[in-house]
DNA sequence: ACATTATCTTGACGGTGTCAAGATTTTGAC
DNA sequence: GTCAAAATCTTGACACCGTCAAGATAATGT
């Protein structure tokens, strides 16, 4: 099960740990298949006995992306079970600050590389879990009238689309530097938050 | 200037024109230089006569998409220069409006697919050009109050990112069909900028 | 008119995703 | 424990890709 026989043992993690790398060292641009492969220590074609093509390999790669995003939201809301509106604040910096530390990771997952994301069944569980908990704050801050009324889902839209829609805008260099230069993301995202709540 | 020679005329333009076709029918996956050259009738190296590489062919696809974008968005908005209000809500529709008619040159201009934007002084002038236009917007909307004061300029980051993030999410598919069955995209953007205006 | 320049073609290179064939190892049924 | 079946990995091939060099052709400016 350990290191080098011709089994690898434990090679299609190793091959999602490897695109993450290369992710993150050379951007979506530098993501080759043999690459990944070369990395992990295995031929070029060793991939295909665990993903039958790129796509499924960035699925694998997006998803797990995924898991870690929702995983540090989860962790930044549940630490404000009896303050809703901190719920919304902090969870939206845990977003923010998820993009901006694994920027490519993030582009990965939102920017369309991921061609036929329906077909990948993990990848929309986890995103449809982390949708759902967006509702679920947005549900605990209309009871604690921070929300206004209304369908928690459309709010939850809303509010995701803003946050997502800034930090992505930011990402492709749409927000000009005399904006950035005086205002982090942080306080951009917060601002554009703050004025969508009542209280 | 016209058809057959071995010099081809307009051959930028018609390289570009290609590429927004293959872009339409095949996505972003599908377009290549050679494909584009292919198209417009020309050896796979033409290209190379009008831009350096491939990065720049996008840029300038991009660029076209981006004026386009500012044009529709533009005589949306000025057919209602006494209701700051209708602007908006106009300009928003027409912003998703055609998001969702050129998905894949959408997607092109805002995913990242273009690596140094700040490289092409057109896509960047155009770009700067379409924020500023929804700043002229937010400050007609704060004189008649349907905005609340603070910086302009930060109240259309929080808009422009509101809409864009909502598209974008849609786009993605990461927004569930349980409520796209129910309701519309302009629903949804509508909805959501329903929420930051005051009256 | 003719040299210069812009444009386009041909051919080559290394890199890419993918598939087929075969080698090696693990697994499971007896 | 044996051994057939399945899983895993390698080697080699294919077409396609972006890019470059060299040269052919056409347009331009003097």
């Amino acid at each position: 099960m350990t290191s080098k026989s011709y089994h690898h043992g434990d090679l299609k993690n190793a091959l999602i740990q490897a695109g993450v790398e290369i992710l993150s060292e050379e951007g979506i641009g530098g993501l080759s298949l043999r690459k990944v492969a070369k990395r992990a220590g295995v031929s070029h074609s060793a991939p295909y006995a665990h993903f039958p093509d790129k796509q499924s390999l960035i699925a694998a790669i997006s998803t797990e992306g995924f898991n870690q995003l929702y995983t540090e939201l989860d962790t930044a809301v549940s630490a404000h079970v009896d303050d809703p509106k901190q719920q919304l604040i902090e969870g939206t910096r845990a977003y923010t600050d998820f993009a901006l530390r694994h920027a490519d990771t993030f582009k990965i997952m939102f920017s369309g590389v991921l061609e036929k994301e329906k077909e990948y069944a993990a990848f929309v569980e986890i995103s449809q879990q982390t949708f759902n908990r967006v509702v679920d704050i947005v549900r605990a801050c209309q009871a604690a009238t921070v929300l206004g009324p209304g369908s928690p889902e459309m709010i939850a839209v809303s509010i995701w689309g803003q946050v997502h829609g800034i930090v992505s805008l930011v990402l492709e260099g749409q927000i000009s530097h005399t904006i950035l230069d005086r205002h982090s993301v942080q306080d951009l995202v917060l601002f554009a938050i703050e004025q969508l709540t009542l209280s």
